[in-house]
DNA sequence: GCGGGTTCAG
DNA sequence: TTCACACTGTCAG
DNA sequence: GACAGTGTGTCTCTGAACCCGCAG
């Protein structure tokens, strides 16, 4: 499909726009550690230079020898023997037989390291079990191994990091980003960079996220341990900055994690007291619960009435009104009952068959019109078309690097506020032909580009030109500005089908197989549209064997 | 030998 | 390096 | 009916090389 070619070195370039990024911008930021990895790294001949790009973009510190095989590179030794010198890399360095072991093979720790006569036994053993019972005799084997080849650590990984972290503004993205980019596989909208707004400002704030990122590195196997440590570990996240959203973001996001398996481990007042640490939902939902449980109604409904008062989320305004009721109802307090909607059903039976509910019933409802199986793909995607330039409007802040899909804010509440003239001025064009032809031009001109909105692969012409025609402009401004005022959560739960009749108009199934219910959303937006007279129901299948 | 998983390259 | 959705099991009213 | 937990398909690309465990 595509020839795309890569520069031998593109490795080493794409290292040097990464660091020389950083390195203009966030000079007074760096530490003195980071300015001479970066120093050093400049002061050194290509030849190391891509050495060092090639082992830092490998997994661990340690490498072999004789593993490293790189057609490019005129001498491995000198490269090596010069990024020693830089104090980039160090030749043969001392280290734990235990983290030499995993650098071989079981084949060749039998070889090396077990005589003849207990073959036997150690051939029998697992990986695992036969690094244990290797390094019963370290200091022999770390003999034996380092005697069998040459081994090269790495020092700056640590430094690169940083430069990564301000280069990106998180530690998911690394080097490879720039050759799914190069090699076509990935595109990015190419949105104007800002010079004058820096993601970070000042260094405390880079030391925070790094410490985030060194404890959410640990999370997976901190899961799994007891109150205790999961409290401990808590405790040595950074401290939240009003400034950094970002940060708050992620540190909600971890705590909620935390504060969840704490009440699996039912230490429920240290999980209130994680709660309690977050701003964002659903901390208070989690707490009113948590007063329950334990027998504290008044707190829970409490939690219920500060919510309904301030509500993060619709969703956490819902729960608040239910749970509310249901808990004020058991101890005989008054509370408003929450609106109950009942959903227009229909039930059909179907020929089970190997096709999932949804596409089964896709081709039932064939005979009423034309039918799409588009879940949130069609509202997401008409609007992500609708508003594209204005998702990449040079907001300050927003875009820092080449390699966003979103700007920095897009799942933050306010992100429409901050661009709230363009939106008002867009949704004016609404009811014109402007509406649809911003929505084609883009489906035709930004195909491919990378946007949280556009699921590309599931967006058609035919899908794109039938809704733009059925749906009319009234409808499509309700349901942007619902998906607009809470993306995070509105970008989901829409239903499973759309359909459009021979004639005129459309309606939106969501199919049901049996046993599965509309989830917390579905029935957020169901509600939605009976508020705004939207053609909706439920298709209930059973499986049946007529045909 | 195979199948599954991981690592690396482009 | 998930996220959205479906499915299953439980508990209580 | 409410809720929690798990499974599934899909994500970021894909193919080659390598390693390991297991069956034969
Ligand atoms: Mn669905
Ligand atoms: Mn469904």
């Amino acid at each position: 499909m595509k020839a795309v070619d890569l520069p031998p070195d593109y490795y080493l370039s794409n290292f040097l726009s990464l660091v020389n990024f950083v390195a203009d911008r966030y000079t007074s930021l760096l530490s003195p550690g980071e300015k001479t990895f970066y120093d050093s790294f400049q002061s050194v001949d290509p030849d190391a230079q891509k050495l060092y790009v090639r082992l830092l973009s490998r997994k661990g510190q340690l490498f072999r020898r004789s593993k490293l095989s790189y057609s490019e590179i005129d001498s491995i030794e000198t490269a090596a023997q010069i990024l020693a010198g830089a104090g980039l890399l160090d030749i043969d360095p001392v280290v734990e037989p235990a983290v030499l072991v995993p650098l071989f093979s079981k084949a060749e720790l039998l070889a090396l390291c077990v005589e003849r006569g207990e073959l036997k036994t150690f051939r029998t053993l697992g990986r695992g079990a036969l690094e244990k019972a290797l390094l019963v005799q370290a200091e022999s084997v770390g003999l034996r191994l380092s005697g069998a080849d040459t081994v090269y650590r790495i020092n700056g990984e640590e430094a690169f990091t940083t430069f990564k972290l301000c280069y990106f503004g998180n530690l998911r993205q690394d080097l490879t980003d720039y050759v799914l980019r190069d090699l076509g596989l990935q595109t990015y909208e190419r949105y104007s960079l800002e010079q004058r707004h820096l993601l970070f400002q000042s260094r405390a704030q880079i030391e925070r996220h790094l410490q985030y990122y060194r404890c959410a590195e640990q999370l997976d196997t901190v899961i799994g341990a007891d109150a205790d440590t999961l409290v401990d570990f808590h405790a040595g996240l950074p401290a939240k900055d009003r400034a950094d959203k970002t940060l708050s973001r992620r540190l909600d996001r971890l705590t909620l994690t935390l504060a969840r398996q704490l009440e699996r481990l039912d230490a429920l007042d240290q999980a209130d007291m994680l709660y309690r640490a977050c701003e964002r939902p659903p901390a208070r939902e989690r707490r009113a619960r948590l007063a329950a449980k334990q027998g504290r109604p008044a707190a829970a409904l409490a939690f219920c009435r500060d919510i309904l008062a301030a509500p993060r989320s619709e969703e956490e305004l819902t729960f608040a009104g239910a749970f509310g009721y249901r808990i004020a109802r058991r101890h005989g307090d008054d509370w408003p009952q929450p609106p109950a909607y009942q959903v227009p059903t229909k039930t059909v039976v179907l020929a089970a068959g190997p096709a999932s509910v949804e596409w089964a019933a896709a081709e039932y409802l064939a005979a009423e019109g034309r039918c799409f199986y588009v879940e949130n793909t069609l509202f997401n995607g008409v609007l992500g078309l609708f508003i594209w330039d204005i998702v990449f409007a040079p907001v300050a802040g927003a875009f820092f690097n080449p390699f966003q899909t979103a700007p920095g804010d897009f799942y933050e509440p306010d992100f429409h506020i901050a661009r709230a003239e363009l939106l008002q001025a867009r949704f004016e064009q609404l009811s014109g032909p402007a509406f649809t032809d911003t929505v084609k031009r883009n489906f035709r001109h930004k195909r491919g580009i990378a946007n949280p909105l556009v699921a590309w692969q599931y967006l058609s012409e035919e899908l794109i030109d039938l809704a733009l025609t059925r749906i009319p402009a009234a409808h499509w401004e309700k349901i942007f500005r619902r998906q607009l005022a809470e993306l995070r959560n509105n970008r989901a739960g829409l239903p499973d089908l759309v359909l459009f009749p021979p004639d005129s108009g459309y309606e939106l199934v969501e199919v049901k197989g049996p046993g599965d219910r509309l989830q917390k959303n579905q029935l957020r937006w169901m509600c939605f549209f009976a508020e705004h007279n939207i053609a909706h129901r439920v298709l209930a299948v059973e499986w049946g064997d007529c045909a």
